[in-house]
DNA sequence: AATTTCTTGTGAAATTTTTCACGAACGCTT
DNA sequence: AAGCGTTCGTGAAAAATTTCACAAGAAATT
């Protein structure tokens, strides 16, 4: 009925990914077994086709007339996105931002250490805190091959960013996560996810004065 | 050719436009006068024409054969994005995030300050280097009203931060940075944006490994 | 002042993403 | 086991967004 031929998922769809994840694992802890398009979608914050249309890039997990199994779907889902096995993660600047990131422990619970910082004054360390080791810029290469690191948070000023992703990149970094507040150039197949929260605030700001 | 048709600008549009402002600041400091759609679309990683059509939405600033006066757009962007004056923003949820988000000078030099943060237990802000105040839960509201806040950053627990944010907006905040793991329900006129870094780190990991 | 060169602004086309509409499949009840 | 009520899966339609293509406007040049 349906070819599997490996269709490509679109990015806004793979982001509702785990955010459906997220709700089915809420849904888990209380207990409940199987839910309807219409309830997860309402949970995420979609529509319920859209739901389903997002599944269907996939493959089909329902039974009509009743709805989704809460743990075979989470399964199916998180196997999708490969979020099975734990990922390593380094961080490369820590600054204020840098070490707030650090010390939130949201990560872990969700699949991702953070096993080493970086920074070009690894002895400003102050925080007692932070259990991972903050090392020199100039290991970094050294690091990434040795562990086998793909990602990386990119918490450094503006200014010298550019340099430290090609540095990354280079070494074998596949994905960044990017704080600093410009436009990286990376390769084609490196990844780039931006978060910039001052423009997230005005992007609120813009809307609510309407 | 004129239409001044007070046209709605797409979502996405003024998420670019914010960006362009931030490029355009750069080029401002490298006391570059004047600029081509061209070269300020590079620098903000999209096309030209999108640029342009960006612009198209809210006015012609552009001098054919020339390209962009740097200050004179740089004004204009932020007039329509409304940055021009400081707007005060509160945070709730001093944990570790959030505690982050304090300590982070960032937003500052970007037209935001958190002039104050609240917590349940406002008791245990240990760190020195935050210089807003803490205060207890139960003046949250008097304190939104009274200094006419529109704007919250929200990093509080999961569980509690649907019932958090309904006394936000009860309060007349009309904006929500949700940094929460939840999709908020809030009245229409409200708006949330969310951030949720372990999905960003999970987006990436999806397609680094394609 | 005419010509060339450059770059904007924009209607139209192309593409992507979302929503709709409905047939098909399943559980439940009788 | 037949009928009823639900809810999924999906092709088609609609809407939103991006890209194209090029005319038009302005500066620079001869």
């Amino acid at each position: 009925m349906k070819k599997t031929g490996r269709l490509v998922i679109p990015r806004k769809t793979i982001y509702r990914l785990s955010i459906y994840l997220r709700c089915l694992a809420r849904l888990k802890e209380n207990g409940i077994g199987t839910v309807s398009s219409e309830a997860l979608a309402k949970a995420a914050g979609v529509k319920p086709t859209q739901l389903r249309k997002d599944l269907a890039y996939f493959g089909t997990f329902g039974t009509r007339g009743l709805g989704y199994d809460v743990t075979e779907l989470s399964k199916k889902i998180a196997e999708e996105l490969g979020t099975s096995s734990l990922q390593p993660v380094i961080l490369v600047g820590v600054g204020n931002l840098g070490l707030a990131l650090l010390s939130y422990r949201g990560f872990e619970k969700e699949g991702f250490e953070i096993i080493a910082a970086f920074d070009a004054e690894p002895r400003r360390q102050r925080d007692k805190k932070i259990k991972q080791p903050v090392i020199g810029m100039e290991q970094l290469p050294e690091f990434i091959r040795e562990h086998n690191v793909k990602m990386a948070i990119l918490s450094v000023p503006a200014a010298v960013a550019q340099t430290v992703a090609n540095s990354l990149v280079e070494s074998g970094i596949m994905g960044i996560l990017n704080f600093a507040p410009i436009v990286l150039t990376v390769p084609e197949d490196v990844m780039v996810n931006n978060v910039n929260l001052a423009i997230e605030l005005e992007n609120l700001s813009y809307f609510i004065q309407g």
